[in-house]
Parts: C-alpha cells; structure tokens; sequence
RNA sequence: UGCCCGAUAGUAUAAUGGUAGUACGUCAGAUUUUGGUUCUGAUUGUCUUGGUUCGAAUCCAGGUCGGGCAACCA
C-alpha cells in the first residue's frame, strides 16, 4: 500500500556503497557551528543526516564545529540540542570539534613533518595579495622554505602564546598556483586569545574549518560527509588533508541548500533582524528558525513531512512557503480540537429566545476524529458574538451568510434568520436581530431547512477575552535578496496584526502553553508560551484555513 | 575573462537508453452543520544547437542561462 518511493541521490551513493562493500556500516553527522540559532534549513540537513543513518541502519553524532571562539557560545550548543531533539531525533554520539584540539594539534605537527606544513609570517593582507585571483596564480611565501626544525619550533611557540593575534599562521604547502583558490596553501591555524566557551584560555591557536572539519569527521569514523553545496570547492582540499596524514577516509558529498519563499535563511541576516529588534528574537513566530516555527505552533511531524516532501538535489532552489502551510494543515487538521472564537465582534440578538434563558450544548471537539474526538459545552443564549465579516447589510452575489432576511446555521446550534440591525452614529453595523428556528437544533433538527452558510459565534455573557496575534509572512517579496537596496527595505510591515480582545469560547481557558487548536473558519492557533501568563491568554496564529471564499474575493 | 557545479510543468521532485510520472499550486465539479476536510476531473514541462542510436530528459560536443570560489568565518 505505502508504494516505494524512489531513491534520493545521497540514498543511492549509500546504497552503492554498502552494495560494494566499500562500507559495512554508514555513519553521518549533524555539524553545526554554536553561534546561532537552527533554521528549518537545517532541519533539511538533520533529516537527511539522521533519516540516512535511521534507512539503513548507520549511526548520527551530532558535533558542534566549535572552532571560533570569537562567534561561538553555549546558549547555542543549548538551544541547537533541544531543537534537534524535539524534531525527534537523538544522537549516537555527541561532540565538539574543540575535544579534538590535542589530536588535531598532533596531525598538524605531522604535516609539518612532512614537510606539507610552515609557519608563515606574513599579515592577512599580504597573505591574501599574494594569493593571486581566479585568473592569476599566487606567490610562493619565502616562509615556505623553512626547515622542518624552524617550523616545529616557531608552531610551538604559537601554540604558547609567544606572538600576538596575526602575527603568525601555520599554512598547508599545498600549490600556489592551483586553479581552485582553496588549495594556494590554506591557513590551518591563527592565533586567537580569546576565551572559548568550553576550552577557556587552554589554547591560543584554533584551527580553521578545512583542517578541523574534515579531519573531525575522520576521528569519528564519519562515512558519509554530507553538507551544502558552496562547500564543494572544499573538497578536494578535505581529501587532501586526509590523504597526506593518512587518516580515515571520511567522503563529502553536497546538497543543494534550501531557500524558502518570503522568508532569508542566513544566520547572518537572522542575527540582525534579532539585533535590530525588528523581531522579538530568534523565536519570533515568524521566522524560518526551528524555535520560531515550534512558536508559531509548528508540530515536530509537519516539519519532518516538510522535509520529505521538498527531496535533495544538487540544484538551486526555492520553495514555495505554501508548501510548508500544507504541511502543517495536512498534521493539525487531524489533531487539533475545534474551537469558536471571534476576532471582530458584534452583537447577535435572538429576539425570540427568551431573556434569561440559557442552555449548553455540545460541539463536537474534532469531525476528522474518531467519536468526533468527544465534546465540550457550548453555553448558549439570547445575545452572541458573531464576526463581523459574517453579516453584510447588501449582500454580494453567492453570499450565504447573514444578511437581512437571509438564514444561516449558528454552529453546532440552531438556524437564525436574520430580521434586521441596528447602526451607530458613524453608519457602523453594530447589532444584528435575528429570530432562531427552535426544531433546528443541532442534532435534532426536525425543521426540515437546509442552509447553505454556517457560522461561528460566542454567548455573550459566557464569553471571556483574549490577545490573538495574526501572523503573515516576514517579507513581501518573494525572495527578499532579489530586490533592490537592504533585504530588510522588503519587510512586510503587516507580518503581525495583534488583537487585543478577541472574544474566546468558555472551554479554551483550560488552553495549556502549546495547545493547538483549530478556530473554526479561521485557522489553526498555539497558545503562546512566552506571553500568556495568569490574566492573559496569547494565541499564535500558525496558519490560516484555506479559504476559498477570499480567492473569489481576488478574482 | 580562470576553476567547479547545475538546468524536467508556476514550485519542488521522479523516470538510471524504451509510454515524461508524483506532490504542492491553479481551475472546474461532487460531498460537507467550518466557503475547512474529503473525493473526482482538468491544467501546464525535458534550456538550445548538433551528434551517437532502431530509439535520447538520460550518452557525447558546442552554445545559452543560473549558482559557487580569491575570510586569520563556518
């Protein structure tokens, strides 16, 4: 029944290599760096990196690439832990670039053993002038030609703080004249003094990516290296590394990485949206990263399913934001409960239902759910809530809401017909009077009427308030970096709408931090872990319903 | 005017020399006590020019377009 999907590229390379034994087990790794927050991009590369491991039986270590001390901090390694786990997934083996410094520091005396290593003496500035351009090989630095002894003496005299931050590098003895810019011997080591996050003041010299990445992967028997594609001009040097000390031969294949519509998915450009506060931080429901989404009431699953859905390539490509909105309909439909609540209320007066009287009846919690998922009570009685973009005074053609002498359904109650209103000083509508059918009450409808329009509503007198905040997306371009001028010019200044007193059904003060829940016709909402407190309920709007009625508005 | 990579419906992703398929989107219809869900149908595609072949999205060559590479970042 489950028809078998068809390969991904990185499923074939495992599966051409445990099929010719090259290897016996394949073992993946999740590599962030800790200075900053995850993004549903990288929920792309946990998925592929773990969902590989979990397909054919390998292993995942999650390492954190710490090897920048000045960037780097533990808030990150925290929060990049917690955010990896409530995707649902957990880790073999758990490391830190910076548990390797010592073996790391072996190997690179190693290569100067070699002879494949030098310390050079030479400024950043000069280092770069003499690298030449894509069209012009480098110079050979004379560091080059130092001896072996000189090497050894002048790394070691790095490594115990015996020169300042530039003052020295150690570089690979590579080739200057390489086409691929990489290879013009690559810095190795620089000299930073400043405090590392999990090794203090131990060490002076960090490695550089190319060095520590890859040999990273070596220690842990890493089979399969897998990252983006702006990493692919890195490989030959990350073979190289390996070839010359000889260790074990981890392989690095690229994946197209994955760029959102209406969103921007550096983490530079996050930080500074964070850093100039035009987001309440990096959980700010509306951003693309894993603790925004989880905020914006995003589930594990929908995330997952995402992922799945978009596939790998190595090709460039952006995907549509709808995507991901289907993605989270397609899981909250079938597990979120049903609730009413009214964002723009006026009153509905039954001017046939009795003053005083009430009554409770029962809404089902879930129609996608077995037994409809249970029910809870829905007071009811003389004067309701309605929305306000419910009743329209003339109605448009194939409106089949309410409007003067038109009937509707209340939901999960009874059928109203509509006998007039009532207006403000300013023309507003601010009171609808309806008369109710009393056979037609849900359940135990006996009158016979069938209408096309159902409706949300609250009993007034059981209604309590509460702050909802509208969501919409962070940018009104598509892609925000195509535009003219500063990426941040494209901001969609309506990406939050807040409501301050949406009327809430009686049963949602039982909400817990999270919940989600379905608001009838109105979309899918979580409530707000970070501003809800005792007094105030805060819900977060995760997406809007499909809503066929407002594409006929467009047309 | 260097090196590397890529190009299949609007967006993604399959087809691994043999009928171009799937998902999302869009459009239409049915069902519906959510203009939701569900169901049915439709829609639109192999960058280009040559070559190899009985047969090319697939292999080869040229071109075009797009992306990446010259941090003591990762």
């Amino acid at each position: 029944m489950s028809e078998e999907r068809s390969l991904n590229f990185l499923e074939e390379i495992v599966e051409a290599d445990l099929a010719s034994a090259k290897h016996t087990i394949i073992h993946t790794r999740f590599p962030p760096e800790p200075n900053g927050y995850l993004h549903i991009g990288h929920a792309k590369s946990i998925c592929l990196n773990f969902g590989l491991a979990d397909k054919y039986g390998g292993k995942t270590n999650l390492r954190f690439d710490d090897t920048n001390p000045v960037t780097e901090d533990t808030e990150y390694v925290e929060s990049i832990k917690a955010d990896v786990r409530w995707l649902g997934f957990d880790w073999e083996e758990e490391h830190y670039a910076s548990d390797y410094f010592d073996q790391l520091y072996t190997l690179a005396v190693d290569l100067i053993n070699k002879g494949l290593a030098y310390v050079e003496d030479m400024s950043a500035e000069e280092i770069a002038a003499s690298k030449g351009t894509p069209t012009e090989p480098g110079k050979e630095s004379p560091a080059r030609s130092r001896t072996i002894e000189e090497n050894l003496r002048l790394f070691t005299a790095m490594k115990n703080g015996e020169y300042n931050d530039g003052e020295k590098v150690l570089r690979a003895k590579v080739d200057m004249a390489s086409p691929n810019m990489h290879m013009r011997d690559p810095i190795m080591y620089r000299i930073k003094k400043t405090n590392h996050h999990r090794t203090g003041d131990t060490w002076c010299i960090y490695p550089m990516y190319d060095f520590a990445h890859g040999q990273s992967d070596s220690i842990e028997n890493i089979t399969h290296s897998i990252c983006t594609l702006e990493f692919e001009v890195h490989r030959p040097l990350y073979n190289w590394y390996i070839e010359q000390l000889n260790t074990f031969p981890s392989t690095q294949f690229e994946f197209a990485r994955l760029n959102l519509t209406y969103t921007v998915m550096s983490k530079r450009k996050l930080l500074q949206l964070v850093q100039e506060n035009l987001v309440d931080g990096w959980d700010d429901p509306r951003m693309p990263t894993i603790s925004g989404l989880r905020r914006r009431g995003f589930t594990p699953a929908s995330i997952r399913n995402f992922c799945e859905k978009i596939g790998v390539q190595r090709r460039e490509n952006i995907i549509d934001f709808g995507l991901l909105e289907f993605c989270i309909r397609e899981d909250l439909n079938k597990t979120a409960n049903r609730r009413m609540v009214v964002l723009d209320p006026i009153k509905l007066i039954i001017t046939n239902y009795p003053e005083g009287k009430s009554e409770i009846l029962k809404g089902e919690n879930n129609p996608e759910m077995e037994d409809n998922g249970g029910y809870r009570d829905l007071p009811f009685s003389r004067e309701l809530w309605i929305e306000s973009e419910d009743f329209q005074e003339v109605p448009q053609k194939k409106w089949f809401r309410l409007a003067p002498d038109m009937k509707v359904r209340l939901k999960s109650a009874y059928i109203v017909q509509c006998t007039g209103f009532n207006k403000d000083a300013q023309g507003k509508v601010t009171e609808v009077l309806c008369e109710y059918i009393p056979e037609s009450k849900s359940g135990s409808d006996t009158s016979g009427i069938n209408v096309k329009g159902t409706i949300h509503w609250i009993s007034a007198d059981s209604a309590l308030n509460a702050e909802v905040r509208l969501y919409d997306r962070l940018f009104n371009a598509e892609n925000p970096l195509d535009e003219e001028g500063d990426f941040k010019s494209n901001m969609n200044p309506n990406s939050l709408v807040i409501i301050p007193q949406a009327k809430i059904e009686p049963d949602l003060k039982h909400a817990l931090p999270g919940d989600q829940f379905q608001f009838i016709r109105k979309g899918y909402f979580c409530l707000d872990p970070k501003f809800t407190t005792a007094e105030k309920l805060v819900f977060n709007r995760t997406v809007t319903l499909k809503d066929a009625w407002a594409k006929m508005g467009e047309k």
